[in-house]
DNA sequence: CGAAGGGTTGATCAATTTCAATCGCGGTGG
DNA sequence: CCACCGCGATTGAAATTGATCAACCCTTCG
């Protein structure tokens, strides 16, 4: 069975056998990290793209006041920036959230692969593109939202995601991250996520334990979070 | 004299005599727009790339609230998204703050460009880089970075980003944008915006009036905005 | 069994928004 | 030339949101 990238790449463009095979044969090595182990750290001098394949991982960045930020989740079938070498060095690290399995695609290879096969080539830059729109609702949401439609905001881009990389099927699904992460990414503490997902809770529109959501009344999600089922989901019907 | 686009690409890549000519002559019929001019909006079907010769930009969302949010500014020599037009529609719309000469690029020339000049496309895709770059930075801002900060660290940016397109010579720099702009951008209100700036004078790291800023004490402005030279800077020295 | 890491809750504090006025300047019409 | 208008800037006071500090609980795991 193909792996997650392959899915992902699959949806994004038309692959051929031969481009199915390359992209398994780039990822067949893939390596297996504890939680909390850093792939590249702030300051580092650029590595090799990284291909999640299995588990949870995510760009982060520490402040001089000591606090955390985190700037984007990558799941399954998820690459690091296709440009991250053509810089000097790392302006934040790449960190496991869970154990995870990570295939590393040296520069050289990539380019290779990227001039060979357009298909390739074009999925890679949709999913570049989709990653834009996800940093600017980011923004979007730190700006102009609330902490509960935030927190709703980021359950349903979440959930998208991982329903277009195949990882769920119905209205539960796993989201192993810890009160203090989701604070990381959201900018809030964790104890006022910790609030905030109880008054979720009680508006009956999803209910967050330990490492998994179920979301109860999704029109109510969507609601609070003001979510625009544009952003991310016609560009994959679209593209797909 | 080249226009601003075109020294951009300068210090992104080499060019040659010819690409500048290609440069030249896809952006030789701009148009003036009056300011608060909608380029595109939200819910559009994705146009022309469009290249901001003079005069600011940015791109924007409006909420379900009404308040709005602003997810980047365009300077002089910038340009709106490579791949925009893969996606069905708009999810943010882009408007004109002051009166601006804006080029427009359909995406049919913009893919023979690239295609036939390496070192454009080398350009363009390092440009793009850049932007993410302060998009992730926007993010940690938003999520991290207290008021004061934030605020300082826009200033930052924009300085650089403005001293590094030749707009700028000295410490102090033209900068179009009313409070309620500033605002709009670092999810503040004006009234917070106005008294942080305030604040900012009286620290005697800079001082903002009436469409300008100057800077009056750099080692402490990027102290207060705990601002990453790195980020911007080295990046473009070491593509430039 | 004990320790550690999350999660939960209450009380208090601080930052920011909101609401409401006032000010100042550039432009306009009389 | 001057009164008037309107927008952006400024200020004060009250209201709200979210952070901080401090326990305590529960489950997992060695």
């Amino acid at each position: 069975m193909p792996n997650r990238f392959i899915q992902r790449m699959r949806r994004l463009a038309d692959l051929t056998a031969n481009d199915a095979m390359v992209l398994a044969s780039i990822t067949s090595h893939p390596r297996r990290y504890a939680a909390r182990h850093d792939l590249i750290r702030e300051g580092d001098r650029p590595g090799p793209m990284f291909v999640v394949l299995e588990g949870w991982v995510c760009r982060y960045k520490i402040l001089p006041n000591g606090t955390r930020q985190i700037m984007a989740f990558l799941i399954p079938g998820d690459t690091c920036d296709l440009h991250t070498s053509l810089v000097a060095e790392m302006d934040h690290g790449i960190q496991t959230i869970t154990t995870a399995t990570v295939a590393t695609v040296n520069r050289a290879e990539m380019q290779l692969m990227m001039r060979d096969h357009s298909n390739i080539a074009a999925a890679m830059y949709s999913a570049q593109l989709i990653n834009e729109g996800i940093m600017r609702a980011w923004i979007v949401s730190m700006g102009r939202r609330s902490s509960i439609e935030r927190v709703a905001h980021l359950i349903c881009e979440l959930y998208l995601r991982a329903r277009n990389t195949a990882l769920i099927a119905d209205d539960k699904f796993a989201l192993p991250l810890s009160q203090a992460v989701l604070a990381d990414a959201l900018g809030m503490t964790a104890v006022h996520i910790n609030r905030v997902l109880k008054e979720l809770r009680l508006t009956g529109a999803m209910a967050l334990a330990r490492g998994s959501v179920t979301i109860l009344d999704p029109a109510k999600l969507i609601r609070i979070a003001g979510f625009d089922e544009n952003y991310l989901h016609r560009r994959l019907r679209q593209v797909g």
